[in-house]
DNA sequence: GTGTAATTATGATTTTTGTCATGTTTTTCA
DNA sequence: TGAAAAACATGACAAAAATCATAATTACAC
């Protein structure tokens, strides 16, 4: 299932820049990197499970994953997609409460996993890290707060434009017809994320690619009309 | 407007018990006891518009406020309703961003406002409160992504059902014919924190009444029927 | 490679919910 | 207290989206 690899440094690791860990001090990053532990995973694995109790967190150093909530209906509703730098768990581990979310592979990921006592340590010890913590929480509910009002307040397809908007910011890649959005989801992922039915996906992609808004390139996604999709997802009031 | 009264120390203040300042240590308390503010705020009032910069937090010593986003439709999505003991404010200053939400009082209020300053350096220097804060966010998350997650993959009803379950656990008072949800909000502002349209909110208090749900006392909603809220609401899976 | 399962696709239908229109009741405040 | 505004209520209708059914295509494991 999981394999464990040679253990890059933290001190040395290329993710850590994008990550929560950029500043810390070296000092608390040699804690850090004496206890962390980095372990492959492929496609489809389960990092945790809602309801279970997180022992510590993990930094993802390579690879997508996707951190979802299962409804009651069976349906799951993705809350964010996890890349290279991010951190997973940590909301739970300082909340003091068990997972209120489940997290599971989407592209093979290279992760590390620090245990709850070095994570606290460095949290209590660096001022400076607690501060980008506390940052961090308080930016994420911002988001939540904007995604639960376009949830209850916008259509499925401006939803579905907006997320299509974001998710080429952030894996897009430029081609020569258009900017790729470089990670493959499968329709009921990208209806988990927009919070629909896996069929109104379906239909509204191909209404979109229809319209000239998209292409497609095996299961990617091309935006062919950035302003196109802007104007359907009413980015403006 | 608003009307400054007599400063209860942070020392004697009974709110202060169920609040985040609950377990902040004498001399802490004395620094923010000094600098805060008593201000008597009225129905309808603003505290704080989205978009402007937090210059301090907002602590409730008695009243309701609802904490609202507005959306492009321009309706109001209401993210959370504040009370007694609760704050204000405070994920926007530590996020160092504008106000991602508006506040508005919904019943009258004493409210103390703790300047920024004053703020940050208890937060600073009492390392516990400042993990109580961490807490109380990473908390918040949760409810969030809960929130998010019923949006997306409840009906209205079953959303309906659930925030008159919620609103009685924390307004109700038992009466003679069942708990008394005991603060005055509009069938819009209901349908502001279901994240629905007014219209739909009457429709189905109705239905809920002439199932014997609930009743009407005035503007007030009696629960009748827990336990069926709790089926409607789809509770369990 | 090939059979099986998963995914994508599309149509038909129903349900849910929003919108618009209109009227009544309640509240507010000059 | 009485006029105007706000809130509540209800019907009719339209729009949005879910569900169900059924195929076609693709991916995957043995």
């Amino acid at each position: 299932m999981k394999v464990q690899q040679k253990n890059t440094p933290c001190q040395l690791c290329i993710s850590r820049k994008f990550s929560l860990f950029s500043d810390v001090a070296e000092p608390h990053l040699c804690q850090l990197s004496d206890h962390k532990n980095l372990i492959t995973h492929k496609k489809g694995q389960i990092l945790f499970y809602e309801g279970t109790k997180p022992l510590g967190v993990f930094c993802i150093s390579d690879g997508i994953v996707k951190v979802y909530k299962t409804a009651s209906n069976g349906k799951e509703q993705i809350i964010r997609l996890a890349k290279k730098g991010d951190f997973l768990g940590y909301a739970s581990l300082l909340g003091e409460e068990a997972y209120s979310n489940s997290a599971t592979i989407v592209e093979d990921a290279n992760i590390c996993f620090v245990p709850r006592e070095s994570f606290l340590k460095v949290l209590s010890e660096d001022t400076a890290f607690h501060q980008r913590v506390t940052k961090a929480l308080c930016n994420d509910l911002g988001v939540m707060e904007s995604k639960l009002t376009d949830a209850t307040q916008k259509s499925i397809r401006e939803r579905l434009a907006f997320t299509l908007l974001k998710l080429s910011e952030t894996y897009g890649i430029e081609g020569k017809e258009g900017q790729k959005i470089d990670i493959i989801l499968t329709r009921e992922e990208i209806a988990g994320i927009v919070g629909t039915a896996t069929e109104t996906v379906i239909r509204l992609l191909s209404e979109f690619k229809k319209d000239e808004m998209i292409d497609f390139e095996g299961k990617k996604v091309i935006v062919l009309d950035r302003k196109g999709l802007a104007r359907l997802s009413d980015f403006y009031g």
